[in-house]
DNA sequence: GATGACTGCCC
DNA sequence: ATTCTGC
DNA sequence: GCAGAATGGGCAGTCATC
């Protein structure tokens, strides 16, 4: 078949094709376009891009920021036939200073970021850019909307509470329980309409009808239309007893009929982003807190508001034994809010960007260099702030780690090719003198580490070696490793597992126990693979995680083989 | 109808 | 999700 | 401080095959 020169336009119908294509025999026919694109392509170039849109591996350097970034100059410099938006000329540009000329570029940048923070589709932004070019009133006209997902405000890692209270000194904030489920954006519009988003904006509205028909109730009588944001856990509707993360996931997600739901949900909300056509985000959280819960109307076991104390960096003793509340209540932590803007900022502009508004040291009294921006409490779409912290018990350095041992690994994709990554780490059986494999781990080793480690594991040398009997892995890793060390792991959860076999026969006899988060931390330079974690360890440590989780019920004999706690 | 490889999406 | 790296 | 990259466990759902 003769090559047909590729296009922008036919590779892309290309990709809906395979997209929408499906049933019997959809997987052929897909095969059929991929192959037809392949064919098409003129040299390396053009079928390496092909080849990496295809397993979503393009990697070249030019996601959602790049992307945002080039429309506001290109909106900048430029403008379709008829519109009639003013642009600045190359010339103009030229003559502007340095500082000048970076103004200009990150005010317009700012703008679009922020249109598409709050209104993430490019079918809606781009028209409007082509209309209005970039200006204020691309926030108007390509802004918030009811039933389209704005990106999630997110939280910054904290190590521990010292280290946030430290950060959020001088200021009034919220410790909330952070919940083990699901985050979820509730819309609802004046017709009663909802639509549910997930964290990375997916619909699954159709995934939790429970919820949409919980929604009238939930919604006060003042209430017309909101953006609604929360945590969606099951929940044990006769104790009110919040199940584990690993319950949720075993609800199903089409065509889910609210008469046969066997899992039950509670949402927990924290924010409301938008009431009455009334957009939010530039409302100290304090305000919209206040909203949510002077206006909707809670629901034992379905709806209500996270838990949460009000303190200053004064109130440590308190912050502390919230945060041993929730972590006793299978939370995963806790969220710190700033409630209020700073009193003495004159910064209220909450579309603009934070990042080079004028420090306020002042209301920062503490970082050594002072140079602290004012934290803020609006609601800020798609941005990672410092007025949002996560707390979690296992970024902590006393948290529980376990010692392991590496026992192979497979040849890394992209820019850990040269190296092993992930690897497969093990613990011991002083019973069978086997190592169980419990789980790989990519994460946390440094580039001059995952060298040292290459040099180590040389494929030819005495520490690469053919399969070990002594090894109990149903996979196969790319090469294996003559034990020899210890490595300490970070993790935030054991779970049980239906592929690793650590620990199997101990909890469950099909399956083994594995790590939710599994980390690098360091080498145990002082431990032999004889003082390695064992399975019997492992096992006490889950029954210890699986104890806290269930010391609320009055009877209940131990967590039995593997199903138990998913059956009901 | 059952099984298993694979995908897509939660964390 | 977590983590490291380069800018 | 941010963006980008490389990947973790594990579930329901999809499709091919037996």
């Amino acid at each position: 078949m003769k090559p047909r020169p590729l296009t922008v336009k036919g590779v892309y119908q290309s990709l809906q094709k395979i997209a929408i294509s499906k049933g019997t025999g959809s997987q052929e026919n897909k095969q059929r376009i991929v192959e037809k694109l392949l064919q098409d392509t003129r040299g390396a170039e053009e079928s390496r891009y092909i080849v990496r849109t295809l397993v979503q591996n393009l990697r070249i350097g030019a996601v959602k920021t790049t992307m945002l970034i080039a429309l506001a100059r290109a909106f900048l410099y430029s403008k379709p036939d008829g519109a009639d938006f003013a642009i600045r000329s190359q010339q103009e540009l030229a003559r502007l200073k340095k500082e000048d000329l970076a103004a200009v570029y990150n005010n317009a940048e700012e703008i679009v970021k922020a249109s598409y923070a709050r209104h993430p589709d490019y079918n809606d932004l781009i028209p409007c850019l082509l209309e209005i070019g970039v200006t204020e009133e691309l926030l108007v006209r390509c802004g918030l909307q009811l039933h389209i997902p704005l990106r999630p405000m997110l939280g910054s890692i904290t190590r521990d509470l010292s280290e946030m209270l430290t950060k959020l000194q001088g200021r009034d904030f919220t410790c909330e329980y952070k919940y083990d489920g699901q985050r979820a954006q509730v819309h609802c519009d004046e017709a009663g309409k909802v639509s549910i988003f997930s964290r990375h904006l997916e619909n699954m509205t159709e995934k939790y009808p429970d919820l949409v028909s919980l929604v009238p109730q939930i919604r006060g009588e003042s209430v017309s239309s909101f953006i609604l944001e929360g945590e969606v856990v099951a929940v044990d509707q006769g104790t009110g007893e919040l199940q584990a993360f690993q319950v949720l996931t075993n609800r199903a997600k089409k065509n889910v009929d609210i008469g046969t739901i066997k899992i039950n949900v509670c949402l927990f909300s924290f924010d409301l982003m938008y009431l009455n056509g009334t957009p939010l985000l530039d409302r100290s959280f304090r305000e919209r807190r206040e909203l949510i819960r002077s206006l909707f109307v809670e629901i034992p076991n379905r709806f209500t508001w996270v838990k949460s104390i009000d303190a200053t960096s004064a109130d440590s003793e308190a912050v502390l034994e919230f945060f041993k509340s929730a972590t006793d209540t299978k939370c995963e932590g806790i969220m710190v809010k700033v409630l209020d803007n700073a009193s003495k900022s004159n910064n209220l502009e909450p579309l603009e960007t934070p990042n080079n508004d004028i420090d306020k040291p002042e209301s920062n009294p503490n970082t050594k260099g002072g140079r602290r921006k004012a934290l803020l409490s609006t609601y800020e779409p798609d941005k990672r702030l410092e007025s949002w912290l996560k707390v979690k018990k296992d970024y902590s350095t006393s948290s529980e780690t376990l010692d392991l041992i590496p026992v192979g690994g497979w040849h890394g994709q992209g820019r850990k090719a040269k190296w092993w990554s992930p690897i497969l780490l093990a613990v011991r059986n002083p019973e069978t003198g086997s190592l169980e494999a419990v789980t790989k781990c990519m994460s946390g080793f440094t580039d001059k580490f995952y060298q040292a480690n290459k040099d180590k594991y040389t494929e030819g040398s005495a520490n690469v070696i053919s399969r070990p009997s002594y090894v109990e892995y149903y996979g196969e890793p790319d090469v294996w490793f003559e034990p020899q060390e210890v490595w300490e792991m970070a993790f935030a959860d054991i779970t049980l597992s239906p592929t690793y076999t650590a620990a199997i026969g101990l909890v469950s006899d099909e399956r083994g126990l594995s790590l939710r988060f599994p980390r690098f931390l360091r080498v145990r330079e002082d431990k032999s693979i004889d003082e390695a974690t064992t399975s019997d360890y492992l096992a006490l440590l889950w029954r210890k995680q699986f104890e806290r989780s269930q010391k609320e019920e009055s009877g209940p004999s131990a967590p039995d083989a593997g199903l138990g706690w998913q059956e009901e």
